[in-house]
DNA sequence: ATGTCC
């Protein structure tokens, strides 16, 4: 134990094995957080990078005040994973390359109006639901390349036989503008936590985790469908939130900014689109803030991306990654900012977690064919 | 990240 966990001071740490390199601009964000009134701890996990202002892949405990700016604008994102009932032996890339290729960007509303719960029929952001969105958002088939502990494996629900399906988005709009709404009155000094502004904002905030969730639900339901498929859901666990916690006998506020819970059973850590993902058991432990990372993390900023690559890779080469996995992405900006280039190996990012003891293997898993944005602007 | 800045 405290194997890979660096301080910086008694209230600023990161978690990264001797092999990961972390941007240093991300640990002086990490340092600008902690210096927010109430701040007790920060921990960086091992995906860490710079975010705009605050760092992402963090987790942060205050007490008596709570911060939504740190939360940020894509409020309930995370991660779902369906075991399907593709046969994996049966799999056929073309086909199913060609089924997802047609799927529009956004729900078709008669289909929604099908799928809605009623209490969702008039909400105002109902027609992002079922859409995967933009940035680092995607759906992926991927197969179970293997299991390094049958036991739980078999308890999560999960079947090597089938394929995987894993969502990963968030609140879409809703997120974005509950956060500008009380950022334009608040700014990013926080709110008093016994406040009504803090009460309304979690109330808005539970709102958004939920909203989020059911947008996974249902960009899972609407490929399965494309695919002529069915699956059961086996976990949906969020990253980016805040909840009430007590951490060093102190109660408080726990924010998750891309940091993913340990207390809500087995996760998946996604690497890049050209990478693995990692099913890991997260074991529980107030070292890391009772969190893990929630991916690769960024190795370049968005913005190079395309300088870099475009003279050394076509769009369409991008659609093919090194483990022979399909990425369907019609953005030609995106497709750059989401290579896998773009990002650090996940085996670096895993192991630094797994040598910290913060968590376990349970299965790698290998992509087969990624879903993107479909884009505006064609082919 | 975003019914995105025209």
């Amino acid at each position: 134990m405290g194997n890979n966990v660096h301080y910086l001071s008694e209230s600023i740490s990161w978690i990264a094995s001797d092999d990961l390199w972390i941007e240093g601009s991300a640990i002086q964000q990490l340092h600008a957080t902690a210096n927010l009134p109430g701040m007790r701890r920060v921990v960086g996990m091992p995906d860490l990078h710079p975010g705009r202002g605050y760092p992402v892949g963090a987790a942060f405990f205050s007490v008596g005040r709570l911060f939504p700016a740190l939360v940020g604008n894509d409020i309930g994102c995370g991660m779902g994973l369906w075991q399907t009932d593709i046969v994996r032996r049966k799999y056929n890339a073309d086909k199913a390359e060609k089924r997802l290729m047609v799927l529009e960007n956004i729900a078709d509303p008669p289909w929604l109006e099908a799928h809605l719960p009623e209490s969702l029929a008039q909400h105002p952001w109902r027609g992002s639901l079922g859409s995967i969105g933009g940035g680092n958002h995607f759906a992926e088939l991927q197969q179970v390349e293997c299991v390094f502990d049958e036991v739980r494996f078999r308890a999560a629900g999960l079947d090597a036989q089938h394929l995987l399906l894993l969502t990963h988005s968030g609140s879409r709009g809703l997120g974005q503008a509950i956060l500008r709404q009380h950022i334009a009155t608040f700014s990013h000094d926080g709110l008093e936590e016994s406040s009504e502004p803090a009460r309304r904002y979690l109330a808005e905030h539970n709102d958004a985790l939920a909203f989020a969730r059911l947008n996974r639900q249902l960009i899972a339901a609407r490929l399965l469908q494309q695919l002529r498929a069915t699956g059961q859901r086996v976990l949906d666990v969020t990253h980016n939130f805040v909840e009430a916690c007590a951490i060093g006998g102190e109660q408080g506020w726990l924010h998750r900014k891309g940091a993913t819970p340990d207390g809500c059973g087995p996760v998946v850590i996604p690497g890049s689109r050209g990478d693995y993902s990692w099913l890991v058991q997260p074991v529980v432990s107030e070292t890391g803030l009772h969190s893990l990372a929630h991916g690769a993390g960024r190795k370049w900023m968005r913005g190079e991306c395309k300088g870099r690559m475009s003279g050394k890779y076509s769009p369409a080469q991008l659609a093919r990654t090194g483990l022979g996995s399909r990425v369907i992405c019609r953005d030609r900006q995106l497709i750059y900012e989401e290579a896998p280039q773009a990002y650090k190996s996940v085996a670096s990012v895993v192991d630094s977690l797994f040598q910290a003891g913060l968590a376990v293997p349970v299965a790698r898993l290998r992509p087969l064919l990624t879903l993107k944005t479909s884009g505006g602007s064609g082919a």
